[in-house]
RNA sequence: GCCGGAGUGGCGAAAUUGGUAUACGCACCAGACUCAAAAUCUGGCGAGGUCAAACUCAUGUCGGUUCGAGUCCGACCUCCGGCACCA
């Protein structure tokens, strides 16, 4: 033992210590009850930034926590290792991209061992390896055969700068996730998986996991499902027998439909216009908002005007009979409900801008439901409504100018009148989603190649289960045209048919790589399973994951993906279960300045703001930095860097530390039980203190409270240092009171600074390390209660003083006392004393007037 | 625009869910040690007021409920995030 804490040494020591030891690996046959603690992985860029050592951290300390409690954990760590920065390092620099992976990996599993993470190595997994990727293309097969793949030419959303499509999560807000370029649309031949069978799932799920996952999320989750209620209602044309369908939630407004606005994409619009004389300019209205929408990826701009033009055709209100104008607009999405709309300009904030443009009705239909009014609302002319409204109306109200529908509340009318569309076989009640099926295939090179070959004779012929994996060759020409590179590679693309054998292609697109982390922790559980991605009795017996922690950047992309998978896992008997994660942590991001700015912004070499892990591992240690990253904000806020607030972090370290050293001989040689001596009323303090800080810190715990848990630990040492500096006799049961205190705030230590936590438990005499000698302390309320209260008192609310009391005092007695005390005497005198507010335990409030 | 979340010392933040506001740390100030500095240790630290107290004010703003409000209710302001023509 050293008498000063040199943190390179002790960390060192320990981390080969657990290494030999295999201090962390999980056993599959533990009877004890197991935890499965999960941090996102990461992908292998070269380089640890402190977001990652702070998610590390926080699921450490969790790791560390449960197994002092006796769990059986499971703490895995693996490689998102398919993915785009490898491709274009092989672009820019021509490295070969697995060779690239490889060597980042080995460096940043380095990182993570000086930070003494204390992860189960031997279950590490990275999805660039055909033993896992076999996998993925294995779960691709299964959901081909139940036509949950499937290809189709559509629009997609293409990143013009990184040549390569984007699923709908990826491109959210028109710009690519990653490089954040405009987004365009192409029609290209693409494999989809079926989430929209999923959807209506992945809404009333949430109800499993709404306890265990931020709001924030979980909403974020609703609105990108986007489930809505409504109806269907179809539109005969005046003439001919083609209907026009449209989705509408508001089917009590349809009496004051004045349109039916097409998307200029419905595919409708060419057969309506036959004969028509309009036919041209409305043919040429639809491509040019095509072709604007093409550019942008999107319909339009919040700033850009709607437009439309009317295509002189007329279709039937099938409520009210009435004819009205068909038209095609650049404001309809064709990807939701069918792609048209009834216009309903008084109750809907869209419909009534493209009405003040273009001169259509305003007819109100829905009038407020007044309290002060008791008379409901009576039919008024038409020129009287549009004249007074200047906004739509969009709340839900009583119905007006609706014929038979006429005072019928908004609610009840929704549920009647699409019932009555149904019996009347012109429409029905329907549920539609926002969510679109998930685009999977990618032009790359650097990901798990679609397992599927096209036949001449045969077609679309899935690769057997015992030809898989499809493994991607050694290397490919990489010219960023935007075909694939592996259509580049002969040897890869040319191939025989499964079926008969003839000459046949390989698909040469690659799966996203989200596939790849839909599932990977499920493989942690069984990872060098050969038959199967993982027998799933072990799955069984680890998963659910109990916390999930990572950012919350994966909202509605890993995170609904995972969710997808397991309920497709789920229907395939692999999982027993609906959702794959218990509780979520997002946690916030780690900030730091930006040199020269008042600004602060994610750590990014762009910007220049970095730091370093290994730098603060060299400088401080990394239980300092650990400790420092946990204590300085709560886990889920915004972390701004504060270099001082790490060495705030090693002094403490650093004064535990030698605390330990001068109590370690007294300690190590006796004294490990509570002695009959009568102890010192400072030692009774003490470890009352001790006692008040374990019940706090472990229901801390629980909600993952940790930088208090640390001002916890803090103020019991303080507490030690106080009681360390009285001239107390050293009686055994005074220092029992010290050891009590000590290894309580040693092992309470260790899921923050585990390095320094073992040294000193060594040093207080335990052989075998923390996790075969210590167990989380119990708090003993008896020992908790305080001796004596002090109790504040207040006149009026406003606190006046204060009062000693027994923890067992009557409300009486404490009046009484109240009453009596010299200042609030002082505070009543000359007052009429009204009543006297006792709170047990607590306070006292006199109320005088 | 709509939907969330948050506003507490110079700073990061606490506050057992309506009961002593500012725990813990950082920074700062003073003292001890030192020839000196650093490190370390001790003390101080919301604002006003005072030799010191007493006392007054203070949790974004304004109101309300209550014996009592950082916490509950209403209106507003600011900041941060998400979504953005989803019918």
């Amino acid at each position: 033992m050293d008498e000063k804490y040199f943190p390179e040494k002790i960390e060192n020591k320990w981390q080969q210590h657990w290494s030999e030891t295999k201090a962390f690996e999980a056993s599959d046959d533990d009877p004890r009850p197991k935890f499965y603690c999960l941090e996102m992985l990461p992908y292998p860029s070269g380089f640890l930034h402190m977001g990652h050592v702070r998610n590390y951290s926080i699921g450490d300390a969790l790791a560390w926590y449960k197994r002092l409690q006796g769990f059986n954990v499971l703490h895995p760590i693996g490689w998102d290792s398919f993915g785009q920065p490898a491709e274009q390092a092989a672009i820019k620099r021509g490295v070969n991209p697995r060779d690239w992976t490889e060597e980042n990996i080995q460096h940043m599993r380095g990182q993570m061992k000086r930070l003494g993470i204390s992860y189960d190595w031997s279950r590490e997994i990275a999805a660039h390896r055909p033993e896992y990727y076999k996998w993925d293309q294995w779960f691709f097969l299964k959901m081909f055969e139940r036509g949950l793949a499937y290809k189709k030419k559509s629009p997609v959303n293409w990143c013009p700068r990184e040549s390569t499509v984007l699923s709908n999560e990826q491109s959210s807000g028109g710009v690519c996730w990653r490089c954040g370029a405009a987004v365009e649309k192409r029609e290209l031949e693409q494999w989809f998986f079926r989430i929209t069978d999923y959807a209506e799932q992945l809404v009333a799920d949430i109800k499993q996991i709404e306890s265990g996952w931020p709001e924030k999320v979980l909403k974020r989750q609703r609105d990108w499902v986007g489930r809505s209620e409504g109806a269907f209602i179809d539109f005969a044309l005046k003439s001919g027998d083609q209907k026009i369908r449209v989705f509408t939630t508001r089917i009590d407004t349809i009496f004051g439909a004045t349109a039916i606005v097409l998307s200029a994409e419905h595919p409708l619009i060419d057969q309506l216009l036959e004969d028509s004389p309009l036919k041209l300019q409305v043919m040429a209205f639809a491509e040019r908002v095509k072709s604007e929408k093409a550019a942008r990826g999107r319909v339009v701009n919040e700033e850009e005007q709607k437009e439309g033009i009317n295509t002189g055709v007329l279709a039937v209100n099938p409520f009210s009979g009435e004819s009205i104008p068909v038209w095609v607009a650049n404001y309809v999405l064709i990807e939701y409900g069918t792609g048209a709309v009834m216009s309903v300009p008084a109750h809907d904030e869209r419909d009534f801008e493209f009405a003040q443009k273009y001169s259509l009705p305003v007819r109100r239909v829905i009038e407020r439901i007044s309290h002060e009014q008791e008379s409901i609302p009576h039919d008024v002319s038409s020129e009287d409504q549009s004249i007074a409204m200047q906004h739509a109306f969009t709340d839900y109200g009583i119905l007006v100018n609706s014929g038979n529908w006429s005072g019928k509340l908004s609610a009840d009318a929704i549920v009647e009148m699409a019932a009555y569309a149904e019996a009347s076989d012109f429409g029905k009640a329907a549920v539609t989603y926002r969510i679109r099926d998930w685009g999977i295939s990618r032009q790359r090179f650097w990901g798990a190649p679609v397992p599927i070959v096209y036949c001449e004779k045969c077609g679309m012929v899935p690769v057997p289960d015992q030809d898989l994996p499809v493994r991607l060759p050694d290397r490919a020409e990489f010219s960023g045209s935007g075909e694939s590179p592996l259509a580049g590679v002969a040897d890869f693309v040319n191939t025989v048919c499964p079926e008969c054998g003839a000459p046949a292609r390989r698909d040469t697109d690659t799966m996203d790589t989200f596939v790849d982390s839909s599932w990977y922790f499920f493989r942690y559980c069984d990872p060098r399973n050969e038959s199967m991605p993982f027998n799933s009795d072990l799955a069984k017996a680890w998963t659910p994951v109990d916390q999930y922690i990572g950012g919350d950047s994966h909202a509605v992309m890993h995170l609904i993906y995972t969710r997808f998978w397991t309920k497709f896992m789920r229907d395939l008997n692999l999982v027993n279960f609906d959702e794959p994660v218990k509780k979520l942590l997002t946690q916030g991001m780690v900030t730091n300045r930006v040199q020269g700015t008042d600004e602060w912004k994610a750590m990014s070499k762009s910007l220049g703001n970095g730091v370093d892990p290994d730098e603060m591992i060299a400088a401080f240690g990394a239980d300092a930095a650990r400790l420092f990253v946990l204590f300085a904000a709560p886990v889920e806020n915004e972390l701004r860097w504060a270099e001082a607030g790490i060495e705030g972090a090693v002094r403490f370290l650093r004064r535990v530390y030698t605390m330990v050293w001068r109590w370690h001989e007294r300690l190590s040689n006796g004294t490990t039980e509570a002695s009959s001596d009568e102890p010192s009323a400072a030692a009774r303090a003490l470890r009352r203190k001790t006692h008040q800080t374990i019940a706090k810190i472990t229901s801390d715990f629980e909600g993952l409270h940790l930088n208090t848990i640390v001002a916890a630990l803090m103020e019991l040492f303080n507490e030690l240092s106080a009681f360390e500096a009285e001239p107390v006799a050293a009686s055994t049961a005074d220092v029992f009171a010290v050891r009590e205190a000590l290894e309580s705030l040693v092992i309470m230590l260790a899921p923050f600074s585990p390095h320094a936590a073992e040294e000193m438990w060594q040093y207080l005499g335990h052989e075998g390390g923390l996790l075969n000698s210590g167990r989380w302390p119990q708090a003993d309320a008896e020992l908790a209660k305080r001796d004596e209260l002090e109790i504040p008192v207040q006149v009026n609310g406003k606190l006046r003083s204060r009062v000693l009391a027994m923890p067992d005092v009557t409300e009486e007695q404490l009046r009484i006392a109240a009453l009596a005390d010299e200042k609030i005497r002082a505070f009543i005198e000359g007052h009429q004393v009204v009543k006297v507010i006792v709170v047990p335990q607590r306070l006292v409030n006199v109320v005088v007037k």
